[in-house]
DNA sequence: ATATGCAATAAGCTTTACTAATGGATAGGC
DNA sequence: GCCTATCCATTAGTAAAGCTTATTGCATAT
C-alpha cells in the first residue's frame, strides 16, 4: 500500500514547484523530501518528478498520483470533521481561566494549538488566583481552571479540590521555584543556595495572604527563620524589578521565568526547592464541557514541552 | 493528519470482530493491533472500539472512521492501478528463463510476489543452462533470464556478456559452493576443509562440459590437484543421493541446499568458498519488457531473503 | 475452581524518517 | 568565461515509530 504521508510530501512539492520550497511549506528539510520522493519513486517503480534546473515537474504518473492524493486527503480531513462534530467540538464554547502565571505561558500556547485544531469552538480566558477561580468553576461558571496548590502544605484549597466529589483533578506539572537575586548579590556566585543562609536577607513576595507568599513563610519558618518582608507585588515582572534595585531577594516560580532580566540571577535551592503543583479542574462527569477533554490533552502537551527545560 | 495504516488497522479489526483475529489477517501480533488502536484512539480523543467479553464493536465514531477508511483504502487502489496501467503492467506478458537451481528456488517465490501485485501479466517461465539462454534473450525470445557465472574464470559467456551491447545485466546474488560428504566421512568432523585435503577423494560433478563442473576442475588444479570424478549429474537432489551412497564428495551451491539430505553432511571451504554470481539479464533500451523492472525489483527483494542465512 | 479466549502492558529491538553536512550540476550575473 | 546562487542527491548519525516476545488481567465457559 502506498504511504499516503509521502503522497502528501508529492503533492506540496507538485505545488511549490521544487524540493526546497516544499520542504519550507512543510517544516521539513529539503533532504528529508528529496527522500520521500525517492522512496515513493522506488515503490511505485517509476519517475514520478522531472528534475529541472529551476525546480522540478510532474511526469505523466506523478499527475496521475497527486490527483488522487487530493481526493484521499480530502476525505481524510472529512473523517475529522466528522469525528469532531461527534465529538461536540463543532461550534460550542469553553470558558476556561487560569492564574495569572499560566496564563502568561501555559494558556497561549495551548489556546492557539486548540484553535488550530477545533477553529469552531469560541474559547474564553480569565485570569484569577486559585482561590477566586474554584468556586467559579464548581457553580457552573467556568468549564476549565488552571489552578494550582503546595504539595506539602495543608492547603484549605488542595483539601477542598480532593474531596469535591463535582470537580476532577489532573496534575499537569510542578513548577518549581527559584531564588531570585540581584546580579552583584554576594551569594550569587554559588550555583545552588540553602534557605537557611538567607535569614538575613530582606524578602520581595506575593501579597500577604495570597498561597505563594503564606508557602514561602511556611519554607522559611522550616529553615528555621522568619522572612522580613520588604516589598509585596503580585507581578512576577515587578518582582524582578524590585529584585534587581536591590530592595530584597524573592521565589519566582519556574513559569514566571520565560523572560529573566539581564540584571538580575537565578539559583535554586539546595537541597530540594519548594515546587508548586500545577493542576487542571473540570466538572465531574455529567457536566464536562464536549471541548474539555481535547483542550486538556493539548494541555498535557504543551505541559510537557515545558518540563526538563531548567535552565537555573 | 490521521494515521491511514492505523485506519487500515482498524477496519479490519471491525472486519473481523477482534484484534486478535485482525492481528493474523494482517500477519501483525495482536499486540501490535492493540497498540496502533490504542494510538488511534488517543489520537482522535475517544474511543472507537467497545470492548466486549469476545471481541469487539465498533462505536458511533469507530463507524464513521472505517466507513471513511474504505473509501480512502479504495482510492489508493485506483492510484495504484492507474499506475500500473501506466507502467503497462496491465496486461501483456513477461518471458522468462533461469538455470535449473533458482527456477526451484528464488523464481517460485519471486513469481507468487509478482503474481500478487500484478495479476494481470501473463508470466511464463522457462529452465535451461546460462549458455543456452542468453543467445535465446539476446534474440528476442526471452524478456528476462536469471544466469550464474563465475568470477575468478575467464568464463567465455560473461565475457560475451558485459561485452554485450543489447544485454543489461544486473547481479543478483553471490551463491557460494560447499562441500557435500557422506555423513560417516573422516573428514566430516571438522567445520571448515581446505580443497587440498580433497585431493584422493572421488568426486560427483554436473556434467562434463557444463560450467560449474569446468569451475570444480578449474578449483582442483588451483589446489594441486586432478579431480578424479566418478559420477555426474545434473540435479543435485541426485548428486546428495550419490554422496550419501558414498559414491564421492561434490561440490553444491546454497541454493540448491534448500533441502538437504539427513545422511549427508555440508562443509564450507576455507579460506574463501568458491562463489557463483547470479545474475539477471534483459534486454536493453527499448527492447525492455514493460514488466521487466518490477519483476528485477522482485528478485531483488527475494534475494536479499537469501543473503546472510549460510548455516553452514 | 480451573481452563480458555481476548485485550493491555512492559521491555527490547528493528526499521523508518528526520536533521546536518557536503557534493555536484546548471543557469544567470558580471 | 568564470563565479555564484539555486537546486537536488547522498551520507552519516540520531530520534521516534512500530513491531515482537513475554506477561498480566479479566471475563466467560467448563
Amino acid at each position: 500500500m502506498l504511504n499516503v504521508n509521502r503522497l502528501r510530501v508529492l503533492r506540496e512539492v507538485a505545488n511549490q514547484g521544487s524540493f526546497s520550497a516544499a520542504a519550507d511549506a512543510l517544516a521539513y528539510t529539503q533532504s528529508a523530501v528529496s527522500q520521500q520522493i525517492a522512496a515513493l519513486e522506488a515503490e511505485v517503480g517509476m519517475t514520478l518528478l522531472e528534475r529541472r534546473p529551476r525546480g522540478v515537474r510532474l511526469t505523466a504518473a506523478g499527475r496521475t498520483l497527486v490527483e488522487h492524493t487530493e481526493g484521499i486527503l480530502a476525505r481524510l480531513e472529512t473523517a475529522e470533521t466528522e469525528l469532531e462534530e461527534l465529538a461536540g467540538l463543532r461550534g460550542g464554547a469553553l470558558r476556561m481561566a487560569s492564574f495569572p502565571t499560566a496564563g502568561a505561558t501555559l494558556m497561549p500556547l495551548a489556546i492557539a494549538k486548540f484553535r488550530a485544531k477545533h477553529p469552531d469552538v469560541e474559547l474564553t480566558l480569565a485570569e484569577g488566583e486559585p482561590e477566586e477561580i474554584a468556586p467559579r468553576l464548581q457553580a457552573g461558571e467556568l468549564d476549565l481552571a488552571l489552578l494550582f496548590e503546595f504539595a506539602d502544605a495543608s492547603d484549605p484549597l488542595a483539601e477542598n479540590l480532593t474531596r469535591s466529589e463535582s470537580l476532577t483533578r489532573v496534575e499537569l506539572l510542578e513548577d518549581p521555584l527559584y531564588l531570585a537575586l540581584p546580579r552583584k548579590h554576594p551569594l550569587a556566585r554559588r550555583k545552588e543556595l540553602r534557605l537557611e543562609e538567607l535569614h538575613t536577607e530582606a524578602w520581595v513576595q506575593t501579597s500577604q495572604l495570597s498561597p505563594c507568599a503564606t508557602h514561602v513563610v511556611r519554607c522559611c519558618h522550616a529553615a528555621g527563620f522568619e522572612p522580613n518582608v520588604s516589598f509585596e507585588s503580585d507581578d512576577y515582572q515587578t518582582v524582578q524589578g524590585l529584585v534587581a534595585a536591590g530592595v530584597g531577594v524573592a521565589f519566582i516560580p519556574e513559569l514566571a521565568l520565560s523572560v529573566v532580566r539581564e540584571d538580575i540571577l537565578v539559583r535554586a535551592l539546595a537541597p530540594a526547592p519548594p515546587v508548586r503543583q500545577v493542576i487542571v479542574a473540570v466538572p465531574s462527569g455529567g457536566r464536562l464541557a464536549p471541548a474539555a477533554p481535547a483542550m486538556l490533552q493539548i494541555l498535557q502537551e504543551a505541559a510537557a514541552g515545558y518540563k526538563g527545560r531548567r535552565s537555573y
